[in-house]
Parts: structure tokens; sequence; C-alpha cells
DNA sequence: TGTACATCAGTGAACGCGCGTTCACTGATGTAC
DNA sequence: TGTACATCAGTGAACGCGCGTTCACTGATGTAC
């Protein structure tokens, strides 16, 4: 690095995303709570020690990543609930996001889906967060729908909690075949949109 | 111990379920894969290489607790599933039966939600087959329903499913608020009856 | 622009510790006659 | 019923290994003047 202004800053990022790419990808095969620092490093390249440097201790660089791979899903979520054509459309295209961004960051749901109920305390917390903020965000588009003319606020969360734990079971079932035939992945898929299409049955006929 | 016969296997088989209850014990604050050999037998009172009389592996143990955890599981699963009473009564019911089984059980309920996508593959691959189990006989009982003339069998394997992962998602929100304020378990009994009433209406109307 | 000093990301040696696994063993239980 | 032998659940010592953490360090980057 030459005299570049945060060239050192620049340099410590560089190193910091490196032992989170290297985390995840160890994460892949096991859980966060028998992941080593020294492995992590290991697979960067750098001095134990370095660790150091950027997280405290492996579930410090757990919470770091619980950020990373939930802090981009948010622009997703909106996509996915907002309405536009015909009932059946936006669930086959809400399915086919989903989908896509597995097969995009397959590492990234994986580590949530794992770390949800997993035995890191601070990292479970963390994730606990975020979903809340998603079925928050789901909840706040569902009641600009005209379909939620006359629920209550608390059908409406409920709603939205089925809608963000939906989304999560979707993603895992993807996952599973993701090295799976074709086949296979089209079943998954359209066992998903058959949920949806119930739930979205339920939701037209609730006040019935 | 007497010269009763099979005083040896009766010994053999404490020590086995010693080590199980040991483990499921250490695995409410850690994952299966960073739970020790060493640590389970100490906590039992048994030199480390006894461990090897009963289990290859901590994974192996892991299997063990799988069946342990999700055997117990099949009676109320029928109850939960079977008709009997209005709507409302039985998913009160059904809800009641699960916050039930995880106050009686919660120590095997967390080790199924945390392994379910955990870092074992043996153990992921046993519940994955228990709970795909479960869901076949979830559809039987529906098939049975007179609500579900008409129903294609892909439709009601999907509405087992659904069923299903919706138990699971209960029992571990019940899990949340095991050590919460009386009144948050309510909020959560509240919400899981609305949106298993949710899923009921969209099964009334599916073929509409 | 040049110089002197401060900062701090990454180093490498060292530590004590608990791990999984091996091995030959012991002694109570079980079996054959 | 009594005796001689086989089985096998649990033992305890020993091993090599990788772990997390500490510490004083180095040298490139950054800052003040």
């Amino acid at each position: 690095m030459s005299h570049t202004p945060g060239a050192r800053q620049a340099q410590k990022l560089k190193t910091r995303q490196a032992l989170l790419d290297a985390a995840l990808v160890l994460l892949e095969e096991q859980s966060l709570s028998s992941l080593g620092l020294r492995e992590v490093t290991r697979a960067v390249g750098v001095a134990p020690t370095a660790f150091y440097r950027h997280f405290r201790s492996t579930a410090d660089l757990g919470v770091a990543l619980v950020e990373e791979a939930l802090g981009s899903l948010h622009p997703m979520i909106r996509t996915t609930v907002s309405p536009a054509g015909d009932s059946d459309e936006r669930i086959a295209r809400a399915v086919e996001l989903i989908a896509g961004h597995v097969a995009a960051h397959p590492a990234h749901v994986r580590f949530v889906a794992r770390e949800r109920h997993g035995g890191v305390q601070p990292v479970r917390e963390a994730i606990r967060e975020e979903l809340a903020r998603f079925a928050e965000e789901v909840r706040a588009e569902l009641a600009k729908d005209a379909e939620s003319a006359g629920w209550s606020d608390a059908d409406l969360r409920m709603l939205a909690g089925l809608y963000v734990d939906q989304m999560l079971i979707t993603a895992s079932l993807f996952l599973e075949t993701l090295d799976a035939p074709e086949e296979e992945r089209r079943l998954a898929a359209r066992t998903a949109e058959r949920q949806l299409r119930l739930i979205s049955v339920g939701r037209r006929h609730w006040l019935d």
C-alpha cells in the first residue's frame, strides 16, 4: 500500500472481510459453537493473534455474519410481499426470488438457518432481532394493502410472522435440494407455492 | 447387583441412559458439534473410555437422542390433528398440547430445533426422516377427514408439511418464552392459535 | 516538503489445558457341564 | 448345586495434538509541526 490516506484502514477491512468469508466457508460443515479461531486465521493465512484485532471471539464474528447475511435481505422482503399482478403470479415470483437468493448465497442462508436455534446466545439474539425487524416491515407492507381492511393489528402481526417463517422454511428447503437433481428442486418450488397459496386463501377469507 | 439374569445388561442400559441424559443437559447450552465425549462421561461419573461401550461417537449419541426426542411424539401428533369438537376448540387444544409438551420436555424440543439444521449430518438426516414420518402420519389423518374430499395427494402432503412445520415453530416459540413472564406465554399461545386458524381457513376454502 | 514521533495491524514464541483415542487390565456377571 | 471358563462393562495410564490467550515485538501508515 502506498501513501493513500486510509490505506491502513482499507487493509484492515480487507483482512476482516477475509476472516468473515473464511468463517462462512468453514461453517458450511459445522456450527459456530465448534468453530475455532485458529481454524479461521489458518484459512486466511494470518497469525492466530491477528483475529483479536477484528473480533473479540468467534461469537462476536458470528454476530457480524448475521448482519452480513440478513442485512441485504430487506429489499428482497419488500419485493416479495409488495402486491403486483394476480395472486398466483405473485406467489410464483416470490418463490423464484427466494430460490435465486438461496442459489446466490447458500452459505449465508445455511448460517442463519443453523444458528437461529444454535448454541451461541448472542448470535441467536441477533438473528431474532433481525427477523423481528423483517416481520415488522412485512406487517407495514401488508397494512398498506386493500385486502387488510378491517384487520386488527394483532392479526396483521400474526400474518407477517407466518410469512417470515414460511420464507425461512422455503429457503432451507431449497438449500437441501441445492445438490439434488433439477426435478427435486422443481417439486420443492411447487410445494412452496402451494403452501403460500393456502396462506393466501386463508388471508382472503379471514374475516368471513 | 445380585445373580438376577440380565443384571449386566440392565446396568449397561442404565449407564447408556445416564450418558444420554447428561448429554441432553449439556446440549441446552451448546450444539452437538461442540459436545465433547469427555464432558459427557465426566458429568455421568464414568471413565472417558466407557463412552465407547455405548456409542461410537457423539454424532452416534446424537442420533440416539433424536429417536428419544421424536419417538414419543407420534401419539401426540395423532391427537393434535384428529378431529373432534369445533375448529377453534380443536386449535386451542392442539396449542395447549404443544405448550404442555414443551414444558414437560424442554431439552428434547430444544435439541430437535437446534440440530435440525445443525452441523452434524447424520443427526440432521435422522431428524429429517423422523419429521417426514410425522408428515406422512398427518397426511393419513387428514385424508380420513371429510373436509379433504376432492383434495389431490400433493395438496394433502403440502398441508401435512405445513402443519408439521407450524408445530415446530410453535414449539420453539414456547421454548423461548419458558423463562418469560406468564403474560408473554399467553401472547405466544394466542399468536399460535391465530396462525393455525388462518391455515384452517385456507384449508376450508382451498377448493373454492 | 521534510522530519520526528505516534499509532496500530499483524507477528511469533510460549503457556497450560482438555481433547479423542489406544491399550492392556480387572472383576463382576453369565454359561456349560 | 458347584466348579471352571468365557464374556464384557468399565478402568486408568499414556499419547500426541490443537486449542485460546498472553506478551513484547516490528515496521508500515498516519500525524503534527
